[in-house]
DNA sequence: GGCAGCATGTAATTCGTTACATGATTCA
DNA sequence: TGAATCATGTAACGAATTACATGCTGCC
């Protein structure tokens, strides 16, 4: 059973072969948006996916102390892929602390609560501004079949999502009156 | 330290004396849109925060071989809760297995990618028939102080979230093709 | 009599984070 | 000489899921 940070992996490989660092760097970005995992995770799950043959690697010398393990899929990794992508996602829960502490806030005090928000809000405003200069050096979105697809698809997700929060963020602070 | 999930748990005591097994059934609704637990987590974990003097109980009999134990804050807990409710959310890791999918998928059959999409929009628009007439429920906004306007303002934060994606999904539709 | 709901817990396992451990190459 | 980057791994811990385990009350 290969979990969904196995699938990542394969998802990574799939555009390129690599050393379990440089995964690791594409799980901080452009990845890291949607999944994440620590190099000491990935060097794991690559051990995994290598016993049920999903990948493959060739040793090339240096630097440091062991050879560095150029990773890359098998056809079979290729096709446990393939399948994966469109399969139904399992239902994840929600777990998000900032709606957690709105549920809560009727007890504290407007006022900070207003700070809370106020920073929440730059936060989206500031991942907003990053998302629409990235969506800018796209000349429109690229064809489906081409793997810069799946990189705007997902930038586009993350444009949704940013607006989504920061119009609530706003919506919240304008419930909590005029206090200044 | 107490964790998220205590505060969870404490967020939802600030509405009224509960036991283990009534807080689960709040971490599945309305709670468990935004955070979850199952009775297993919220038993251990009522343990730890007693130790730590933010709940205390008192045994009523029945049913069942145990005495049941309704849990209430402390004063302690109470000061705790309200300190962490205006305190900045941690950044959570987004881990979305659609998005990751979306990413991989140049890979697959548009067609196969087509149905994907359409389940989730299905579900997607399902999930916001159920919001907008939970919403239709209320008079509008309650004022902040009221627990209920945390209710309010998280099913707001839902809305917002099931729009999002409802569109992103009839994005990603679009950019398909014509294929039937 | 049987089933759903109330009610509490433990155990096993997996997933994820953080810290520990090592060490060469490249550039300033 | 020193810092950043490349590169791989193990260990310890905490968080979360699932399964196991028990058994009364109330309703049909």
């Amino acid at each position: 059973m290969t979990s969904t940070l196995g699938f990542a992996i394969l998802a990574v490989l799939a555009r390129g072969d690599r050393t379990g660092y440089d995964i690791a760097a594409a799980m901080r970005r452009p990845v890291g948006y949607f999944w994440t995992a620590g190099h000491s995770q990935i060097h794991g799950e690559l051990q995994k996916l290598r016993t049920a043959c999903l990948v493959e690697f060739e040793t090339a010398h240096g630097p440091g102390p062991q050879d560095k393990k150029v990773y890359r899929l098998t056809a079979a990794g290729e096709a446990a892929l393939r399948e994966w992508v469109t399969a139904p996602p399992r239902e994840r829960v929600e777990r998000d602390e900032l709606v957690l502490k709105t549920y809560a806030s009727w007890l504290a005090d407007p006022e900070t609560v207003r700070r809370l928000f106020a920073d929440q809000l730059a936060l989206h405003e500031a991942r907003l501004a990053d998302y629409e200069q990235a969506e800018a050096s796209y000349d429109g979105p690229p064809p489906f079949g081409d793997p810069r697809f799946g990189n705007y698809a997902t930038l586009r997700c993350g444009l949704g999502y940013e607006r989504h929060r920061a119009e609530w963020c706003r919506w919240v602070l304008s419930q909590l009156g005029d206090g200044g």
